[in-house]
DNA sequence: TGAATCTGCGATCGCTATTCGCAGTAATAG
DNA sequence: CTATTACTGCGAATAGCGATCGCAGATTCA
């Protein structure tokens, strides 16, 4: 996935220590580069973090922003490991590990709405395994732990919890976004849609098209229990 | 999602011609320019998809690209609905609607392992509505005709399906390409994620991470197999 | 035949991440 | 207390990217 890894596989950002011994303080540091890089990407998507747009906004140079990070794709994995930590671990496993982990499910659906440049993110470089992201981890497997199945298959249970909750995010944020109620999308997408189905074939896409029910305006609590409806139809079928 | 809009909201690639009346007939053509380009992301990624390589590829300038296409994004958009048409629609409905979208399902997957990119490409800019994208909807509203559930719910059962079908297939793909059976991954972050494990906290990763089972080898049908039954438990709930 | 319109494409623009080297500063070693 | 060492900030430069401009030549239409 994602891209080549190519050359020499450097040591991950958490292992190299933020500063050394000698030489004058820094005058910044990476968790402040860190929100700075969050702060545009919320505000301008993704693609508007540019080591030169965070250093202008810190006010200082592209050059120097590489003495706290080796590349803008540590960076991003900062990012990620950052808003990872918004999710809150504090609350003990119940032993229904069903109900626990569905709990994580929403709160991951919450930091993808909250931060909607982590989806792209999260599908760029797969999952970022960070100090937030192992915390994560480790409660995860404990909410898990009465559950049957090994290690293996919780794993990947986490995983493709983690997974759905970016799924229903994504489906939330288009259903918002633009006009997908009774105004019938005005993108370059929505046209050719409506010109391919007018055209006579695609009877079935058409139907659906026309019949353009009433805005579903549900509350975010709706959505979301609505998530936790489906997650405990899958959850007891994935380990067993 | 993905990036800006930003500015003008150019009509959909599929809407434009791919040539005026006038002037001399061109060398290339949409189809051989979007082949090259898909050759390259198969063989080295989506990030050696660039206008530069893919024109060296057809032994031409970079320039030349623009006039079979407006941007970069709408060969991206050829590229998604080119291998969108490799899924087999020929199969008439059978009544049995979660059988019919499971077979959908299990050929997106394919799809998906067979063009690893297509997982990037998806995260980025959505779902592309190309020509055989809409030819795959309307099946997939014809195989659901039989389904409880108005048009809207449909259309997001459909997009669900096809998520799915990405998650398992990104799943598939990082069994199959580190060390990650016996061989702890050599990767940096499992180097990271192996000292943080041993360092005291996070019991159950550590319990779990050293008790490394065999290596997972089912074959590609037990894959298909298991997708389709967590599919065969999703559906039914989805659209009631 | 003349006008309109297209094609190929070299040259170029503005953007990006990243590296180099230097000047200045602080902690350390002797 | 000085010399050494290792650091910091950062201007300048490199290489690569997507995209645009404008021109020469070809084709089609009126």
């Amino acid at each position: 996935m994602s891209d080549k890894p190519a050359h020499p596989a450097r040591p991950a950002v958490w292992q190299r220590p933020e500063r050394g011994a000698r030489g004058p303080a820094p005058e910044r540091s990476r968790p402040q580069i860190t929100a700075a890089a969050v702060e545009l990407a919320d505000a301008e998507g993704l693609a508007a973090v540019s080591m030169r747009a965070i250093a202008h906004l810190l006010g200082t140079g592209p050059a120097s922003l590489y003495r706290y990070v080796a590349s803008r794709d540590d960076l991003l994995d900062l990012m990620a490991d950052t808003v990872a930590g918004e999710i809150d671990l504090s609350a003990a496993p119940t032993g229904d590990w069903i109900d626990d982990l569905s709990g994580l499910a929403v709160q991951s659906k919450a930091v993808y709405l909250r931060h909607p440049w982590m989806l792209d993110l999260a599908a760029q470089r797969g999952q970022v395994l960070g100090p937030r992201a192992i915390d994560y981890l480790d409660h995860a497997l404990a909410v898990l732990a009465p559950a049957p199945g090994d290690g293996r298959a919780k794993l990947e249970a986490i995983g493709l919890v983690g997974g759905l909750a970016s799924l229903f995010a994504r489906q939330e944020l288009l259903a918002a976004s633009p006009g997908s109620g009774a105004a019938p999308a005005p993108s370059a997408q929505g046209a050719y849609l409506a010109s391919v189905a007018a055209e006579g074939r695609h009877p079935h896409l058409l139907a659906v098209l026309t019949a353009a029910g009433p805005p579903p305006v549900d509350s975010p609590a709706e959505r979301d229990a609505l998530f936790r409806k489906m997650l405990r139809r899958v959850l007891p079928g994935l380990l067993s």
